[in-house]
RNA sequence: GGAAAGUUGGCUGAGUGGUCGAUAGCGGCGGUCUUGAAAACCGUUGACCUUCACGGGUCCGGGGGUUCGAAUCCCUCACUUUCCGCCA
C-alpha cells in the first residue's frame, strides 16, 4: 500500500509513475483519493471537537458528584444528548470514508522505480545480462520429461494417480537430486549471511493479506477451508510476517533470512507447452530470500541479493541471463524486479528460475515494519525478497544440459549432496 | 474433543467505573562518578490522526453494547496458556 501523504505531497509524480505500469485512470483514482482524505480530514475535525466536548462535561459531572452536589450534575447530563447524536452521524460517516480510502488504496500498485523500463508484457523486459555458454546438445538430445522416463527419477503419471497434475513424484537418484539442491542452496546462502528459517508452509488470513496475496490473488491459493488457512504460494509469505507489526533495530540491518519450503500454486489459466513437465507445478520446492533494509540502502542490498543468486546459477553451470521486467510485467506490489532466466537446451526456452525484488515500503505499509531512524522518528522499512532458487526448473534445465550418452552429469557442486556424479 | 484461566506500553507485570495513556521492574537513551568499562546514583523514555503552531482526538487482543464517563461492567469473535483425552 502507498503512504497517503506520499500520494499528497507528490501528486504529479505518483500519477506519471503510475502510468508506467499501465495502471489504468491513474489521475482520476489518485484525484478520488486526495478528494476523500480531504473529507476524513475534515469530518474527524468534527467528530473531535464532539468528543472533546463530551469529554470536558464528562469530567465536569465527576467533579460535581464527588463534591456531592447531584442536581447540577444530572442536569449536566442533559447537555450530552445532543452530542451523543452528532457523535453517532460523524462516526459512521467517518468510518465510510476510511473504508473507501482504504479500497481506493489496495487498488493502487506499487510506484515503479525510475529505471524500469516502459512496456506492455514480457517482449519488452530489457535483459541486462547474458552469463555462460549456450549448450549444443547432439542430434538425438531429449527433452527433461522423456529423461526424467528414461532414467525413472521423476514419475508424472503416478502424481497424477496419487494427486493430480503438477504433482510429481521424485524418484530415487531424482528424490536425492532435490534434497542435493535445497542443501546447497541453503547452505550458499548461510555463507552469504542468511539466518536459516523454517516457516509454516500454511498461513492464515492476516498473513496473506499482510504480504499481498489477499485479496487479489486469492484464487491462486490452495485454501483450507476447515480452518481458514491458505497453503503458501512461496515461503515469502510467512518469513516476511515474521516482521509483521514489528519495530527493527537500524543496527540490524540488513536483515537477511532464507528459507527452504514447498510451495502451492493452483496455476488457474494455465496450459499447452508451459505446463509440460516440469515447467510448472502445483506443488514444488523452492529456497527464498528475504532482506529488510533501509530505504538508503535497499537498493544496494537488491544489487547483494543479485549477486547471490548469479553466484547459485555460476556454481551449477547453468547458462541464464537477467532481465529488467518493464512496467506491463512488473508485479503490483514490487518497484524493481529482476528475473533470472536458465536456459534449457533441450526444449530450448529460457526458463524463470528466479525473481529478485525490491517492494521499497509498499508491503512494510501494510504489514507495519518500522524503524527508528537517526532523529528517533518511525520510518517504514523497505522489503526485497528473491527466490534463491526455485527447483523444478534449475532440474529441468540441469538434466537437459547435462545429458550425455553415458547419463546425465552431476555439477561438481552437489557432488558431495548427492554422493553420486551421474544419474544413469 | 472436554474443562479452566488469560490477552495491558520494547519486555515482565500492577490496575476491577471518574485527575489512568495507565504503578513498578527490566531494557533503551542522556548524565554524575571513572584513565576506560562495570556497579551505583540522577534524569529521561509509547504509537497514531489532526494542526504552521497552541491545542484537540484515538489506542489497554478485534468488534459491538451499558454509562454523563469504561483498561475496569455486559455480549461476541479471535488468539494464547494450563489440565484431561487422543496421538506423530
Amino acid at each position: 500500500m502507498l503512504q497517503l501523504n506520499y500520494i499528497r505531497d507528490n501528486k504529479e509524480l505518483v500519477i506519471r509513475k503510475l502510468q508506467v505500469k499501465n495502471f489504468k485512470n491513474a489521475e482520476e483514482v489518485i484525484t478520488n483519493i486526495i478528494t476523500l482524505d480531504d473529507e476524513r480530514k475534515a469530518t474527524q475535525k468534527e467528530l473531535d471537537d464532539v468528543k472533546g466536548k463530551q469529554n470536558l462535561i464528562a469530567k465536569e459531572i465527576g467533579g460535581l458528584f464527588r463534591e456531592g452536589k447531584k442536581e447540577e450534575a444530572e442536569a449536566k447530563k442533559q447537555e450530552t444528548v445532543a452530542l451523543k447524536e452528532s457523535e453517532k452521524v460523524f462516526a459512521e460517516k467517518m468510518s465510510e470514508v476510511e473504508q473507501k480510502i482504504r479500497e481506493a488504496l489496495l487498488s493502487v500498485p506499487n510506484l515503479p522505480h525510475d529505471s524500469v523500463p516502459l512496456g506492455k508484457g514480457e517482449e519488452d523486459n530489457e535483459v541486462v545480462a547474458m552469463v555462460g555458454e549456450i549448450p549444443q546438445l547432439a542430434e538425438d538430445a531429449v527433452p527433461h520429461w522423456d529423461l526424467c522416463a528414461k532414467y525413472d527419477i521423476i514419475d508424472f503419471n503416478l502424481g497424477n494417480k496419487i494427486t493430480g497434475a503438477g504433482f510429481p513424484v521424485y524418484k530415487g537418484k531424482g528424490a536425492k537430486l532435490q534434497r542435493a539442491l535445497i542443501n546447497f542452496f541453503l547452505e550458499e546462502g548461510e555463507k552469504d549471511g542468511y539466518l536459516e528459517v523454517q516457516p509454516p508452509l500454511m498461513v492464515n488470513e492476516q498473513s496473506a493479506i499482510a504480504t499481498g496475496q489477499l485479496p487479489d490473488k486469492e484464487a491462486q491459493m490452495y485454501v483450507v477451508t476447515l480452518d481458514k488457512f491458505y497453503m503458501i504460494p512461496t515461503a515469502e509469505v510467512p518469513v516476511t510476517n515474521i516482521f509483521r507489526d514489528t519495530i527493527v533495530d537500524k543496527k540490524d540491518f540488513p536483515i537477511q533470512r532464507c528459507a527452504y519450503s514447498q510451495c502451492f500454486r493452483r496455476e488457474a489459466g494455465s496450459y499447452g507447452k508451459d505446463v509440460r513437465g516440469l515447467n510448472r507445478l502445483h506443488q514444488f520446492d523452492k529456497v527464498e530470500i528475504v532482506c529488510i533494509d533501509s530505504p538508503e540502502h535497499s537498493y544496494e542490498q537488491l544489487e547483494v541479493m543479485k549477486k547471490h543468486v548469479g553466484g547459485l546459477l555460476d556454481k551449477l553451470g547453468l547458462p541464464y541471463r537477467i532481465l529488467r521486467l518493464c512496467g506491463g510485467d512488473i508485479s503490483f506490489t514490487s518497484a524493481l524486479t529482476f528475473d533470472f532466466e536458465v536456459y534449457s537446451a533441450a526444449q530450448q526456452r529460457w526458463l524463470e528460475v528466479s525473481s529478485v525484488s525490491n517492494f521499497e515500503s509498499y508491503q512494510a505499509n501494510r504489514l507495519k515494519v518500522r524503524y527508528k531512524d537517526e532523529n528517533g522518528k518511525m520510518q517504514l522499512c523497505h522489503t526485497l525478497n528473491g527466490s534463491a532458487l526455485a527447483l523444478p526448473r534449475v532440474v529441468a534445465a540441469l538434466l537437459e544440459n547435462n545429458q550425455t550418452p553415458e547419463g546425465i552429469v552431476v555439477p561438481e557442486v552437489l557432488r558431495k549432496y548427492t554422493g553420486f556424479d551421474i544419474i544413469n
